[in-house]
DNA sequence: TTCATTTTGTGCGATATACGAACAAATGTC
DNA sequence: GACATTTGTTCGTATATCGCACAAAATGAA
């Protein structure tokens, strides 16, 4: 395992039980016993006794044939959520920046090939898809993501984009890793990323790093509008000076 | 359950992580090994095993003395998230809501002795608190809280009255478990609940139960408002007919 | 520094859990 | 109904985990 851990350090079974409640989702949001196990590749008599254990435990309900989950597993994600105060620092800034802007701002950092929002300051609905803290949209194709991607060292940037399925949601989504990594230098040069409906046909969105006193980026900023209301080419223009203001002003407030 | 559930059916493993995962919070952002085992009351050898299995798949940051949760612990409260439909289906009507009454909007459900929100709209910035999905709140002082606590079978609601902590967040904040029993009779007869500044001092709400065809109450709505802009004796007039709007609606969509 | 105190790491016996397989029950198909 | 398939449950045993006791390391006070 990795570093000097001992084979003993490790808990397989509460392992096994993270595996099962991540095995939810969307798609799935009701799981038989067997559903779980073919989901998470767990023996059927494992996944029993990790259902059971949340059921007993109050993070399940159980019909006597499907487990759904219950608001007790928020409790999880809000332990992230409260223990980390960059959501709570950064929230009333995206609120001004929302309300000045007249569009949806959010926060979020990386997590593997992913970016998930920690923070929101939501006006009108503009995607099909429901944002909230927690949400998570492939990095490659989102402007946060390609903030957060641009400051990592380009080999780690490389690392992630392997193993991410670089998928086309609309005619527009870059796709070519080579040309993923040419944008990445581009958004490293210039400060900023814009999205042209990338990963939705109607959407476009510009994003900033957010860095600490000491240079180093721990989260990124976006503004997001709907296509028809404003062009990604007025992107930069129009927010721009809004999202460098909100940069700046959090700078020595974080970390 | 408690019922037919063999010992062998419950990973005790699994159930120790999880408590783990919870100690960590706003007061606790980073954790010793010796401060969680105290925290938990697990064993330290215990607990430091769960610490270095979180660190292992991801889910914390190991610096050799403090554990912190990462990022990847809200795609937990993110399975439940997703996994139910409700704050999917809620989240546009909270949106128009609050945009229609010019105050925040929100919807949550009861999970113990807490109301956790599941979903919200906000406008200006009124608590000093901020809240999000996957926040809690004492339902005692909640409005939603009342609407679901009255929502519920009397001897059930006096139940979890008796296991609350019936603190006077400000001078007006109910604590007489009677008064708020009689208050709940009020709420279940008139079909909704207006705070007036007894979670703090500014700001009053007004909630209203989210029922599905059955006449099963499956979540409430609210609206909260700054006092110093809306009497809460007002906030019925104001208000009432909005958030009976978004119930009617809402009512066929649910389960 | 020394000594006391607290915290962390580890070996070990007792105990709990996971696995695979076998069985039972339910479901679907003809 | 008979059969095949899927699903849930139980069981024995090999293996992993627990909590304790002790050792080592860090921390702090005098």
């Amino acid at each position: 395992m990795g570093d000097g851990m001992r084979e003993t350090d490790f808990v397989s079974g509460f392992a096994r039980g993270l595996k099962v409640i991540e095995a939810f989702g969307e798609a799935q949001p009701r799981l038989s016993i067997a559903e779980a196990s073919k989901l998470t590749g767990l023996d059927r008599a494992t996944v029993r006794r990790s259902l059971l254990t949340l059921s007993e435990l109050g993070y399940a309900d159980y019909d006597g044939k499907f487990f759904t989950l219950t608001p007790k597993v928020l409790r999880l994600g809000h332990a992230y959520l409260s223990a980390t105060p960059l959501p709570a620092i950064v929230q009333p800034y995206l609120d001004q920046l929302s309300e000045k802007a007249g569009q949806s701002a959010s926060a979020s950092v990386l997590d593997g090939t992913e970016v998930v929002y920690i923070a929101r300051a939501s006006q009108r609905r503009v995607m099909s898809i429901n944002l909230m803290p927690g949400s998570r949209l492939p990095a490659y194709c989102a402007s946060m993501g390609r903030v957060l991607l641009a400051a990592l060292p380009e080999t780690e940037a490389r690392e992630i984009l392997s193993r991410t399925e670089l998928k086309a949601n609309t005619p527009r989504t870059k796709t070519d890793p080579e040309e993923l990594i040419e944008e990445l230098r581009r958004v490293r040069a210039e400060g900023y990323a814009v999205i042209d409906q990338e990963l939705e046909i109607g959407l476009c969105s510009i994003a900033v790093p957010l860095m600490n006193a000491r240079g180093q980026v721990v989260a990124a900023l976006n503004i997001g509008a709907p296509a028809a209301h404003v062009a990604a080419s007025e992107l930069a223009e129009r927010y721009l000076p809004l999202l460098r203001e909100t940069q700046a002003a959090l700078r020595p407030l974080v970390q």
